[in-house]
DNA sequence: ACTGAAATGGACGTTTTGAATGTTTTTCAC
DNA sequence: GTGAAAAACATTCAAAACGTCCATTTCAGT
């Protein structure tokens, strides 16, 4: 698959003439880097962008490396979560993928497919096996599944340019790799560079993290907790460390009950990808005014 | 560091084809050096120049930046993992990708390239990091890089359309995703419907994905042993129901000394990807003369 | 329904691109 | 050194993209 596209190939994609296409890239609603003899070249990146924010059809969806959808039936999110369910516990990898994307394409934030599908799908699937109607397995695989797809949507991103550093991971003893990989993904939308650490990193190691490399912010999605009282202890230090290099600490996961939020220190709490993202984008805006404390104070206009 | 680059590298860098960086060479809009033979060497920073000038786009920064990766070394094996140790290190996932990409589109098997290059460079990581040269989460971090490219080279693979399926899990408290997720592309590189099930799955649920699905394989890469006696009965028990379906258990991984498989039921054991190919292909041969065991025992040339 | 502005997409002659071909140079293993 | 494989060379040529012009369609506001 190749990552710069002609103005004619896009206008094959998405169903639109070569001409309007071409005006499209000299009104500057497509970003086009040129070649020595002036052809327009197109990045993939761009051009989903381009129909994402214009809600645009897209007709061809291979030529953008899109591989499967069904047009017009999945642009709605209601009702997507059920059959998402349906697919990933029928192991049907192409209908799963064929549900994000079209989604994805139609324009819906990625925060909100997350919250209102993804996650929806698989505390669905969560339920079906507290009542045995689902195996470990069938959940397990599902989330192999799920991550696959977010990889996949990861690539369609446009890579972060920004030099707002943002570490990700989980917790010691933590496996669920999903919220926390949701996370990065919805991170570099708004325009932060997310590294996701991985899972299962003790805190000590963290806080070395945080020491190397100074990011702005540290994610943590927490799903299990195995001891409460080293958890509150080791996460509190950690808050004292990334304190110290101005380092903000977002935490989030259904281990967080009300009552070990109230012990921890942390900068944010969000609920679900939605609150993550605007609180990024705040904490962004604020970086982007004051990029750096050692910065002189104020330029002229 | 490589300060010349032949015009079929800067050809690749930039998405250009060779034909027209030759005469974008010849038309003088770079200026290049000649060897005695006549052959155009281009200097990087006058190739990072004419990238500048014309807002020409950069498709494989790697090339022009910082790692030295002159093609002909990148076909070539040896060396690729070391240079791979280094940018997976150096968190640099560009370098990262074109290194196994290079060797993958060189025809290498992806059994080679895992057995040589990704497990090498992973074991120097662990050695690195047990001399405190390296962090623990600088080698999460590795493997979660390593992981997009394995699901980036696996949705490079033609979709499995055999009816040989095989099941492929880590045990339970075992979370070292890479080795069984190389085995899943590995397996449907030789022609079967290899399924990931998930990391830490308990023995049970894999006894009832074998009674449900009924693979023809089950393959097991295991890192990491919690309880040794607990382990030993659980996959006995597994393989008892593995035999009622006829189904062929796979194992493989580091954390099976001598000792361990001595009192082990198995029907292989594959110490590296390359043994597992092997078997897989030989297994399939056979599977494909006697499909199952209920089909009419032979037809007509 | 009518009108005019704005957007669309086809048509054109010209220029650029990139694949193919056969020859020469370079590289690397022996 | 020597020889074979890999890569770069020059050249050719069809396909594709360029800019421009213009007829058609779309759509909001009478």
């Amino acid at each position: 698959m190749q990552h710069l596209l002609s103005p004619k190939q896009v206008a094959n994609a998405i169903g639109a003439s070569e001409s309007s296409l071409k005006r499209w890239c000299d009104q500057g609603l497509l970003t086009t880097v040129k070649t020595a003899g002036g052809h327009r070249r197109i990045p993939v990146q761009e051009a989903l962008r381009f129909v994402r924010e214009h809600n645009h059809a897209v007709v061809e969806p291979h030529i953008l490396g899109m591989s499967a959808t069904d047009d017009r039936k999945g642009r709605r999110i209601e009702g997507c979560a059920e059959r998402l369910a349906t697919a990933l516990l029928t192991n049907n990898e192409q209908a799963c993928q064929a549900i994000v994307f079209d989604l994805f394409l139609a324009g819906q934030p990625v925060s909100q497919i997350f919250d209102e599908v993804i996650a929806v799908a698989f505390r669905t699937i969560g339920e079906k096996w507290k009542c045995h109607e689902a195996d470990i397995y069938e959940e397990r695989c599902s989330c192999q599944i799920a991550l696959r797809i977010l990889h996949e949507l990861r690539s369609k991103q446009t890579p972060p340019n920004s030099g707002l550093v943002a570490l990700g991971a989980t917790i010691e003893g933590d496996q669920y790799a999903l919220p926390v990989t949701m996370s990065e993904i919805v991170l570099r939308e708004v325009g932060w560079d997310a590294r996701l650490l991985g899972s299962s990193i003790p805190f000590d190691s963290m806080a070395n993290a945080i020491q190397q490399i100074e990011p702005r912010m540290l994610w943590l999605s927490i799903s299990f907790i195995s001891d409460e009282s080293a958890f509150i202890a080791g996460f509190n230090r950690l808050f004292e460390t990334a304190s110290k290099t101005n380092t903000a600490v977002v935490v989030g996961g259904r281990a967080l009950t009300t009552e070990i939020r109230a012990r921890l220190h942390y900068s944010a709490f969000c609920d679900t990808m939605r609150h993550l993202e605007e609180f990024a984008k705040t904490l962004r805006r604020q970086a982007e005014i004051a990029p750096t404390k050692t910065r002189k104070p104020r330029k002229n206009a």
